[in-house]
DNA sequence: AACTAATTATAAG
DNA sequence: TATTATAAATAGT
């Protein structure tokens, strides 16, 4: 809503994604309190930055509306389609929060395929296709990381190799103002002096093979990603 | 934002309330769905109507936001003024077996490869490393249990085989019985005789036959396991 | 943080 | 429910 059109989709650039947070955020608590007045409703709003900060609204008492979303939505969810992934988190008695550490060892244990006695076929293979989706996940974020720290390193190496350049062109001035120094100092200085420029121009020929070799030794894709 | 600006307070009308309800409801989860796309952040909204119909929408696992804003609020309000929210739970056993319910869950999402923001290559690896094993162990199973049906059902079915087999030498033998008494009885029944012989002994040698025919019908390989 | 241009939400019909 | 004129939110500066 506004300059230009953008995608809904996580902004990459980390500055520019904290503004529209705490934009986006004023503008959702602002909403979400004039629908409670206008409507006269009860209306809780959480938030968890990235960095796990909270922020949050409420138009009356937060605990009184999770407590009374959890009576409620313990009705709903009986025919919940996922029963034995899903931690429910949600009662005061240690009895059911030790019951759900049971039941979440049971899991983990299952998942590390440790405790597959009791399961039927059916449940195997459920249990088979967890994981697999889960492994696609995990290798898809290994694959961006290192993707992400490959780019970074390309992006250094870059940078590494403009300075190399740079300083190479320093050197051969310096070369040059030594070597024509040398030249009107003595003048049996003709072949020193050749053989410093000849030295100098091949090493800036040469850069580029240089960066090969840099490539070659680090074992990354420099060039041809 | 509309045809006229409104002042923010109760609407009076009934209908016009519902209507605005409905709408900004809508306009509310929406925006709170893109919040959490766009700045990758953990948002959950709970509403109530006037009328108690509860309206939901969570980023992620309304109960582990929940949970999570929990844990967090405790921490805040140390200083405030609520001591009568869950003084009776909370001890020691309570925290703790709270913090291996947190832990267990994160792992979860972990395996399950929804939460991996945080790791690095390494954990990832080793993560894979566990999904690997564990999915492995579970194809090891699935394969025994699977493999044990089938030996099962091969050991019924060769039972049943056995069973046919005595059955038909028993027709067998009542026919040749009924064949005899029928030569006995007329002599024009040599047609009858050499027909009916002929149709026994083709009825057992096709036995074999028979058997296949069911693996078949089963779909099971009964013998070239 | 303040400022627009442009988008989006929505009040009223 | 769909439309539309207008208010409000907001992306980029």
């Amino acid at each position: 809503m506004a300059r230009e059109r953008i995608q809904i989709k996580k902004i990459d650039n980390n500055t520019a994604r904290q503004v529209t947070f705490s934009k986006r955020r004023r503008g959702l608590f602002k909403k979400a309190e004039e629908l409670s007045i206008l409507c006269d409703a009860e209306v809780a709003l959480i938030i968890f930055s990235t960095t796990g900060k909270l922020f949050q609204y409420s138009s009356s008492c937060m605990n009184d509306i999770i407590e009374k979303h959890r009576t409620q939505s313990k009705n709903l969810q009986k025919s919940s389609d996922q029963p034995s992934f899903d931690l429910n988190i949600e009662n005061d008695k240690y009895v059911n929060l030790s019951k759900q550490v049971e039941e979440a060892s049971i899991i983990l244990r299952q998942m590390r395929g440790e405790e597959l006695d009791g399961l039927t076929v059916e449940d195997l293979q459920r249990l088979e296709k967890n994981l697999e989706s889960g492994l696609s996940r995990v290798l898809d974020r290994k694959g961006n990381v290192l993707m992400d720290q490959i780019n970074d390193l390309r992006r250094k190496g870059e940078k590494l190799m403009e300075e190399n350049t740079k300083l190479k062109d320093k050197i051969s001035v310096v070369g040059k103002q030594m070597a024509y120094d040398d030249a009107i100092q003595g003048e049996d200085g003709h072949s020193a002096e050749s053989v410093m420029t000849a030295s100098h121009s091949a090493g800036t020929s040469q850069d580029y093979d240089d960066c090969s070799d840099t490539s070659l030794k680090l074992g990354l894709p420099w060039n041809h990603c």
